[in-house]
DNA sequence: GGAAGTTTCGCCGACGGCTGGCCTAACTTG
DNA sequence: CAAGTTAGGCCAGCCGTCGGCGAAACTTCC
């Protein structure tokens, strides 16, 4: 073990690797008082608890140490294209109080993030809280963002929002720190410490009204040099020059085989179907020209998908947003041209599956996001020195 | 500075950062006495020369410290599909001998190996040294490669290599750590230590016989899950549905634009056209038929690296190899079809740039990946504790 | 040329964090 | 209930680090 703070005593203990004194002290190498050391502290602030349920092995028990899940709040807040999921989580992301809500982000920074203000502020009383439990803030938005700062830059969508410093506007009601990212990176954070903690290299895709696609490499998200890695909708699909897509360019991946385009497919053949919701829906009905058609756009999110497997070479690839609800039709297509086109080597382990987070994905991994923060050494230490006064 | 071991010191003497004794306390954050007592060893082992050159700015000039670039060499090896060069170098990576070689990769790993043993232990020679002087050792292979044990991996190409473990074969006769890459994977770190130290996300494309992609993102080379990360050349071109490749699919990328398929269609035009160092040979000699179909490539190149900009937004591509030396038409279409294709977003800082190191990329490359190992606290340690005996 | 000012660098006492032995507490086992 | 076993607080001793002190090696000014 390299890292012995306090603040990495605290993980090992969240994580379960460390459940009592001796065992921290074999795990970070060090003596036991220098465990002690960390402990106490961590202790003191109520990061950490203790409680005497220990097994004996043959002679006395060992303090069971715990992580005090109830020692302050997160915030999560997703914000998608025409949603908002808004929840209060304890520290260990489990949500406390939740919201969802229709919002159209194209409103601006200042009326969205008042709701999600407003939203938040609520949902604390509800969870009996107040904004100074509040220990971290995370917030997912669906467009590229500067995670260093926290701005967004140059979305395609989300008018108003360029430039936009999205701490910021939380600064004047909490102090907690606020971490920003897109929307499908913080999901395949999410489905990657929630459901897949061993692998290392995974790719996110959310197929909902657009599609996009977050990136983990070597177990960190992976955002590129401006923030606009995984931008797997405007890539291109073989055959359809003349479909011309909203950023401008033509054959695009999302323009063809996204929620938006299959739903407008769908209500020329005479169905009902206004958003990508509607296209799940209808799929999961067994509405055979939905069904065909999300297993053709599958098809087509494979291909691209194939250029994927074969320059990113991940284990596992998490297939998740409206349209997946549709799974079955949907992955098949998916699989079916991933396995066809990527060579043997990247695809004999790889695994292609549908996410498992549901809708409260971006939320969950907003909430991870900000817990990382959180829970880093120098954000431990400050937390026990506040609490100290 | 949160690094501050007996390593870490070194290395900021050798990248400059460190020239005294009160530089390296200023930006590692140590008190005079501790840099000391990391410099005594250093000192005392060779690693590290001082020199009584200093200016004085007014009082007692400082001593200059100095990485001793020649307290050993390391060995590089850059293994083509039919080409072996391998250098001695120094512990900056200057070389001290090289030779290069026709060999074909095919005739197995212990001809190869036994070829490239050969070679070292006469460059050793030339440049009087001997095996106890090597210090680090680094292989480029052109295939895939599970970097952490040394062995290739399902090589496409390389009849006779999957399993092979690269580090046993020198085991016998130096004690020095081997690392082992893929021969993109270091030509892409060479650039970007080289060519391009700021920046973190970048590609190198090397357009020679076929068509490969090395991935250095977040300032570190990417392999992915089993090594294959980066298989630029087999990802599917538009409209090619009828070539076929070795790797048994159709319409990929090095199929139709790389250096036996360019070859093959000049000599289809009774042009004298061998392979890919050919092609370049005749774009450069402004032959109109070369020109054009070393342009018409780039296109296709900058069609499928147009999807990589997408997923990757990476700062600089570089492309190097034998076609790429006819560079300005290839480079030209690979521009026009990059910034034709991605979002303004991830190409309004992009830069598409010619390779700079010619040949040696590779072999620097492998040079450059056994100084890392050679330079790690664990390393410097060891070679400190040996020098001490 | 010499005195004063400036900067480097080795030496050494003080200090703080860590280790591991010792002792007591709290169990199980026979 | 005694013997054996494990946990955890306490403390002496050790090691690495900091920073003051003084000698050394310069420049600058008179």
């Amino acid at each position: 073990m390299t890292e012995q703070g306090n603040g990495a005593v605290l993980r090992m203990i969240r994580d379960g690797r460390g459940v009592t004194r001796a065992d921290l002290a074999a795990v970070t190498g060090l003596g036991r008082s220098a465990v002690a050391s960390r402990l106490g502290p961590l202790l003191a602030s109520g990061l950490v608890v203790e409680s005497d349920d220990g097994v004996s092995t043959g002679g006395r028990p060992a303090m069971v140490l715990r992580f005090n899940r109830a020692a302050g709040v997160l915030l999560a807040a997703d914000l998608g294209a025409t949603h908002c999921r808004v929840e209060v989580t304890d520290l260990a992301g489990e949500p406390l109080a939740a919201a969802a809500d229709d919002l159209d982000i194209e409103r601006g920074p200042d009326a969205v993030l008042g709701h999600v203000l407003d939203r938040t502020a609520r949902l604390l009383e509800r969870a009996g809280r107040d904004a100074r439990d509040v220990a971290g803030i995370g917030v997912g938005l669906p467009g590229p963002v500067e995670h260093a700062t926290g701005r967004a830059v140059s979305p395609p969508i989300m008018r108003g929002w360029d430039g936009f410093s999205v701490p910021a506007a939380f600064a004047g009601s909490y102090a907690a720190p606020v971490v920003v990212d897109n929307d499908v990176n913080i999901m395949a954070l999410a489905e990657q410490r929630r459901c897949w903690p061993g692998v290392r290299h995974l790719l996110y895709v959310k197929v909902g009204t657009g599609i996009g696609c977050g990136i983990v490499a070597d177990g960190e998200v992976y955002r590129g040099a401006q923030g606009a890695a995984g931008d797997l909708g405007h890539l291109r699909v073989n055959g359809y020059d003349s479909v011309v897509c909203r950023c401008g360019n033509t054959a695009c991946l999302e323009a063809v085989a996204g929620g938006a385009a299959l739903a407008a497919a769908l209500r020329e053949r005479g169905l009902e179907a206004t958003g990508s919701r509607d296209v799940g829906r209808l799929a999961r009905g067994a509405v055979p020209e939905a069904v065909q058609m999300v297993r053709d756009a599958g098809r087509l999110i494979g291909e691209v998908l194939a250029g994927a497997v074969n320059l990113l070479n991940p284990e596992v690839i998490v297939v998740g947003g409206d349209v997946a609800d549709a799974h079955e039709p949907l992955l098949a297509g998916i699989r079916e041209a991933v396995y066809r086109r990527s060579p043997p080597l990247a695809t004999q382990q790889l695994r292609i599956v549908r996410g498992e987070l549901g809708e409260r994905t971006g939320a969950i991994g907003a909430a991870l996001l900000a817990l990382d923060g959180v829970l880093s050494d120098e954000a431990v230490d400050r937390a026990i020195a506040a609490a100290a006064t």
